[in-house]
DNA sequence: CATCATGTTATAAT
DNA sequence: CATTATAACATGAT
């Protein structure tokens, strides 16, 4: 449970996996004790749905004796890179987590990929298995790799890409085009309730009544919270500030840190979301 | 036992 | 065809 976030309630601390955006970068790193080491041994899951058609039974013949050379994060996208040209993809899904555990670490019961190194077991454990695994061998990344736009956090994070989406999916509630990963890679539900509610915008405004000016301050607001989500729980796991919705969201009976009263959590096309029904009426 | 979960995708509907 | 709406996926926590 390491690598869970713990989260205060009344009476006990649950956990909660978080994989958005910055959560992934920090997820990405917990690998890095075997950057540089060869893998001596590749466990399985015997049901390994995380793998999706792709050719799972390959991997142990591909990865034994490779070396584990380089690890990026782009969205909630993963891409671990070894030696013979092979390319892991990972996904986190809603539960998946990654793990660096002893060597003689026996594989649980959702632990779908162990990478063994001489000194570290790299786990890929997911119970919901929503998440997913992808193989790739080339010279080059993979193609749902390179093609992914910038993140938000990114300097090629532009304006443009913002209006396409306003202007492409003019009826859609703000909450849900924020939550599509073709044009905002890395936001998740967290981040976009965070968005709506700083920028003080109702989450099931539509897209398409926002004028030309509010891409600008969308585009702003994209920005400032990936990044210092990045700089926090993306590198130490440390909470945003407490001025910002982020603490205040994860339950009923919140309330909102700039004006205090009650907030709200409701279903929006299917997700929760949660706003501040004075600062967004 | 019932409800809910921070993600994605196939399919149906407009 | 482009866009939008809904259900389904699998498991664990409360």
């Amino acid at each position: 449970m390491k690598c869970m976030r713990l989260r205060f309630s009344a009476h006990c601390y649950a956990a909660v996996p978080m994989p958005e955006l910055a959560e992934v970068e920090y997820y990405r790193k917990i690998w890095d004790p075997g950057l540089g080491s060869k893998i001596l041994r590749v466990h399985l899951h015997p049901r390994a749905r995380v793998f999706r058609g792709e050719p799972a039974e390959s991997l142990p013949a591909a990865l034994t004796g490779a070396t584990f050379q380089a690890s990026h994060a782009h969205g909630k996208q993963m891409l671990f890179a070894f030696s013979r040209r092979i390319w892991l993809g990972c996904h986190l899904g809603m539960s998946g987590e990654m793990l660096c555990l002893p060597p003689d670490h026996a594989p649980g019961k959702h632990d779908h990929l162990v990478l063994y190194t001489r000194t570290a077991a790299l786990t890929f454990r997911d119970p919901r298995m929503f998440g997913r695994l992808r193989i790739h061998e080339g010279k080059s990344p993979p193609a749902w790799w390179s093609e992914m736009p910038p993140a938000a956090g990114s300097q090629n994070f532009t304006p443009a890409q913002v209006r396409t989406a306003l202007t492409r999916h003019p009826r859609l509630p703000l909450k849900t085009l924020l939550l599509d990963q073709r044009y905002f890679p890395g936001i998740g539900n967290w981040m976009a309730d965070e968005i709506l509610w700083q920028l003080r915008w109702a989450p099931a405004t539509p897209a398409g009544s926002l004028p030309p000016s509010a891409h600008t301050h969308l585009h702003r607001t994209l920005q400032k919270i990936s990044r210092h989500a990045l700089a926090t729980i993306g590198q130490t796991w440390a909470d945003p500030p407490k001025s910002w919705l982020f603490l205040h969201r994860w339950r009923d009976g919140g309330h909102c840190p700039r004006c205090s009263n009650p907030l709200t959590r409701a279903d929006l096309r299917g997700r929760t979301c949660c706003w501040c029904p004075d600062c967004q009426g």
